[in-house]
RNA sequence: GGGCGAUUAGCUCAGUUGGUUAGAGCGUCUGUCUUACACACAGGAUGUCGCAGGUUCGAGUCCUGCAUCGCCCACCA
């Protein structure tokens, strides 16, 4: 027998086995067997340069149990891992990381700055990847992607390409957000919503044709009047409708502004009147179009002021501009007042500052497929789980609008389009005059490429095809497209639902051939929740709530930290997440632990190396009611654990596994064990169904903790060397039939009532204080003649268990201190015994209960709408419930008195 | 302003298509190093299932309304 230690430490074993399985190959995506049913997942790519945090550990780890569980049923399973370039969230630790070494990205001009930012990713990049590793992610790192790879890039210039022949690609000069920080434009997607504090401004502007009136307008936004090239009022306002035609004075710089009437203005806000500035605001900007407005940009694009400003604000920040616009409307007396206000102002999501609405030429992408997007998923081609998503899906597809794909930065990928040297304004329809394609123009001296690179989800929504090698017809060869896309499950964050679920889907129906079915880009989505601290707050650096996941895997162990928090993800919940949840996952590592290591303790391993193996130990006369329950819950948890994985119910896998291996195994069997296998006969069959119910336990458990059941698995002699647990299947209900092992449910069922007699009988034993007593004196007044043949058959089990010399059939337990159990009347039979009545008031109060229940039963039983419309079973099984209640409050006086 | 989710023991949550007397883990209290495990074992205490109606023989579970908390979407200055 091997050395075994006291308890698991999880370190080394880890270590040791991630690297054989890497060794080995074990993780690699197997392309040249097609018959084999084929099973993908791609990973949502992390940031290079980010580092992992508990959201990570998630949802990698819902990944990794997804294939795992896939090879186990012998599927040929791909995990594609791979990193983004994360555009503007590297691009700003770039250009931070350059000025501290005192120089910047201008300076060094774009071909530098590249060099030197993809020598910054290379150092400080992949870090994430080795974590990945740390948690068990069996991905095939032989196909290891980065969004900037030239191949990935090359299906990112593909697409732009087609999709810009198709006409879905227009360049325009349209209001965009505009981020001041880092200086480029962002989808609507990637603006968030805050509601904040500010300040509703009433000034009053006069009337150029009626000097002395003035009208009154209300603005948050003093800081654009210089912008404002109108004022408009509704049409159909009483009020104003006069004014229409007419101009008013808009005070600096001062000019003579239109005042115009448009349905866009609400009546009922405000005092009916809306200044317009059609350079800072996009409805504003609509209104100008249909005015025919002029447009006054008064700000530069990192949010200061320009001349157009006029000399008081040029160059000033905005939001002091507003505080010195205000006071500028104090002094010409037209501010009328100043009120307290909250409204939602927009900030960019990678600045953290509000952005600016901002007139530029940009890229945009009429988005493709959109309603065959919407069809894939209302038809149950791709599934959500949970389903509620759908509707959050279909909503946003019906509001879609165009994407602004272009990004005014140089990490990225550049959009392929050159521009004919010496050509003004050029036409992008013309072909000599504007170039678009993957290579560019042959004479790539006489062209300008566009400055512009691509929103990084304009790259990564390729992601589950472009990782497997599209375009590239050999390449995706080569990578087993054929059978890996499309992709089976993806797992991901509602939080980028939008960002990259939807465009995903969009995508792969536009870049792909086929039916529908065959261009999708996955079958099922599976929407994680949000990791959350105890207090339900988000985790963040700031609130240093986020705990650091090596941490926690140093200390208790990857499979520890894996199963604490599938312990409590139910499905789509957000998760409040502890280190106590951990602790449960590494003591349950340690209670496997143990278990084997009784195991072995009890007896040499015999032949282990099969099902069939294991069940030809059995000898099927010497299985006894223990056996048949044990046999019979370990197939009900494997079926229930079946079903759980159909519908994604994780946190109730390990629920159900946790409760059968501690409290069934663990709790009952190897008990009931320790007594049986004093006797040589039924030695041999016991440890027999030990090792089976390990065997299977394991196996269940190993998508989720895959570490430690590998070593076991091992260390069991239920694998041989060079072969994994991984591929080993968890079925076994034909395989036990095959061998002749037929569960008797009749005989398992009666364990319940030996369970129940072992707890009365011990907390009697507390309650009289023999609780550490070995060698009790009990008697027992059977319930009926079932009861008494039990307690016969299963006696020195019982006895071991209850910590018991003697349990002596009686019919009279005259006054010693006694208790019922569901099998009979227990007692302590020893005049010496000193109770305090604890055991008294404890069956007084099961009389109340019993009492209770009897008058609820009666009513329900008298009651002829209930008899005559409930089913048969529920009516008989109350009526027997009744009897036995009845039968239960007649001991307990009869014990009472 | 629309939509979605949550509300069950001190804490975190289970509770399948409505069917006995509502469960688990953690924590807490008492005892135990009982020859796998103190990361353990045995025993104990703890609930107006958010509120109000309704459907039903029967509701934690289905329906309606309300409340509180949270999230998403939305161009009202």
């Amino acid at each position: 027998m091997s050395d075994i230690s006291k308890a698991y430490n999880p370190s080394e074993v880890e270590d040791k086995w991630y690297r054989t399985w890497v060794e080995s190959g074990c993780f690699k995506g197997e392309t040249r067997n097609s018959n084999a049913p084929h099973y993908s997942i791609v990973i949502p790519p992390p940031n290079v340069t980010g580092v992992l945090t508990m959201g990570h550990v998630l949802n990698n780890t819902i990944q990794d149990i997804l294939i795992r569980r896939a090879r186990q049923e012998g599927k040929s399973a791909v995990w594609i891992p791979g990193t983004d370039h994360a555009g503007v969230a590297t691009q700003t630790k770039v250009d931070a990381y350059l000025r501290s070494e005192g120089t910047s990205a201008r300076e060094l001009g774009r071909d530098k700055f590249i060099e030197r930012a993809k020598a910054w990713r290379d150092k400080h990049g992949g870090i994430i990847i080795e974590q990945l590793k740390k948690l068990g992610a069996s991905c095939d790192w032989s196909r290891l992607v980065h969004t900037l790879d030239d191949d990935y890039s090359k299906a990112v210039l593909t697409a732009f390409v087609e999709l810009f022949k198709k006409g879905h690609i227009y360049r325009g000069k349209r209001m965009v957000n505009w981020c001041p920080v880092n200086l480029t434009a962002l989808s609507d997607e990637e603006v968030l919503m805050k509601p904040c504090k500010s300040k509703l401004y009433k000034m009053r502007y006069e009337i150029a044709e009626e000097p002395g009136r003035f009208v009154e307008i209300s603005t948050t936004r003093p800081e654009t009047i210089m912008g404002d090239t109108a004022v408009a009022v509704n049409p159909d306002d009483d009020r104003y409708r006069n004014l229409i035609g007419k101009h008013c004075w808009r005070p600096f710089p001062r000019a003579k502004i239109p005042i115009i009437g448009d349905s866009y203005v609400d009546m009922k806000f405000g005092t009916g009147v809306l200044k317009v500035t059609p350079a800072h605001d996009p409805a504003d900007f609509e209104i100008g179009q249909r005015h025919n407005l002029e447009i006054i940009d008064v700000m530069n694009p990192d949010g200061t002021m320009n001349e157009l400003a006029g000399p008081d604000f040029a160059g000033m920040d905005r939001f002091k501009a507003r505080d010195r616009a205000v006071e500028k409307l104090r002094e010409l007396g037209l501010l009328i007042k100043e009120e307290d206000y909250e409204n939602n102002v927009g900030y960019s999501e990678r600045g953290g500052v509000p952005i600016e609405p901002r007139l530029s030429d940009q890229w945009f992408l009429r988005y493709p497929k959109i309603k065959e997007a919407k069809d894939a998923v209302e038809s149950g081609a791709i599934k959500f789980w949970p389903k509620r998503w759908e509707k959050t899906y279909a909503h946003w597809l019906d509001n879609i609008r165009d994407w602004c794909i272009s990004r005014q930065i140089w990490w990225g990928h550049r959009i392929p389009v050159w521009y004919r040297k010496g050509v003004e304004n050029p036409d992008i329809h013309n072909p000599e005059e504007v170039h678009v394609s993957v290579d560019g123009p042959s004479d790539k001296e006489n062209w300008v490429q566009d400055e512009d690179s691509l929103d990084t989800w304009a790259s990564s929504w390729l992601w589950p095809f472009a990782t497997m090698g599209w375009p590239d017809k050999n390449k995706m060869k080569e990578l087993g497209m054929e059978y890996f896309y499309p992709t089976s499950d993806l797992v991901t964050g509602p939080d980028i639902i939008f960002f990259w679920v939807a465009r995903m889907i969009m995508a792969g129906l536009e870049f792909l051939p086929g039916t529908m079915s065959s261009r999708i880009p996955f079958k099922n989505v599976y929407f994680t929740g949000i990791i959350r601290d105890m207090q339900g707050r988000k985790m963040s650096k700031s609130l240093g709530n986020s705990p650091d996941p090596l941490e926690i895997i140093a200390k208790y162990g990857s499979d520890g930290l894996r199963f604490g928090v599938m312990n409590c993800a139910p499905q789509g919940q957000d998760i409040l997440f502890s280190q106590e949840r951990v602790e449960i996952g590494r003591n349950f590592c340690n209670k496997l632990w143990n278990a084997c290591r009784f195991r072995k303790m009890s007896g040499d391993l015999a032949d282990n190396s099969s099902i069939a193996a294991i069940c030809a130990r059995i000898d099927t006369n010497m299985l006894d009611a223990d056996d048949h329950a044990i046999l019979s819950n370990l197939l009900a948890s494997a079926e229930q654990v079946r079903r759980d994985y159909e519908s994604y119910q994780f946190n109730s896998i390990t629920q159900n596994l946790y409760s059968f291996f501690w409290n069934d195994f663990c709790g009952w069997y190897l008990e009931v064990s320790k007594s049986r296998m004093g006797y040589a006969k039924a030695k041999r069959t016991v440890l027999a169904v030990q090792d089976l119910c390990l065997r299977q336990t394991l196996l269940l458990l190993h998508p989720f903790m895959p570490f430690i059941t590998e070593e076991l698995w091992h260390q069991m002699g239920y694998g041989k060397d060079g072969e994994f647990i991984q591929n080993a299947s968890p079925e076994f209900a034909d395989e036990l039939e095959k061998s002749g092992i037929a569960i008797d449910e009749d005989s398992a069922a009666s364990v319940a009532l030996l369970k129940d007699f072992v707890t009365k009988a011990r907390a009697l034993k507390a309650q009289c204080a023999q609780g550490t007593k070995r060698d009790s004196m009990l008697g027992f007044i059977p319930a009926d003649d079932h009861a008494k043949m039990l307690l016969e058959n299963n006696i020195d089990k019982l006895k071991k268990l209850v910590g018991a010399q003697e349990i002596s059939m009686a019919s009279d337990s005259g006054n010693s201190p006694a208790l019922l159990s569901d099998m009979g009347t227990i007692f302590i039979n020893a005049s010496e015994v000193v109770s305090d009545g604890a055991e008294r008031k404890k069956m007084l109060k099961e009389r109340e209960k019993l009492e209770g229940f009897v008058k609820s039963t009666l009513a329900r039983l008298g009651n002829p709408n209930f008899t005559a419309k409930a089913p048969k079973e529920v009516v008989d099984g109350a009526k027997r419930q009744l009897a036995e209640a009845k039968a239960k409050i007649e001991e307990i006086d009869r014990l009472l008195k």
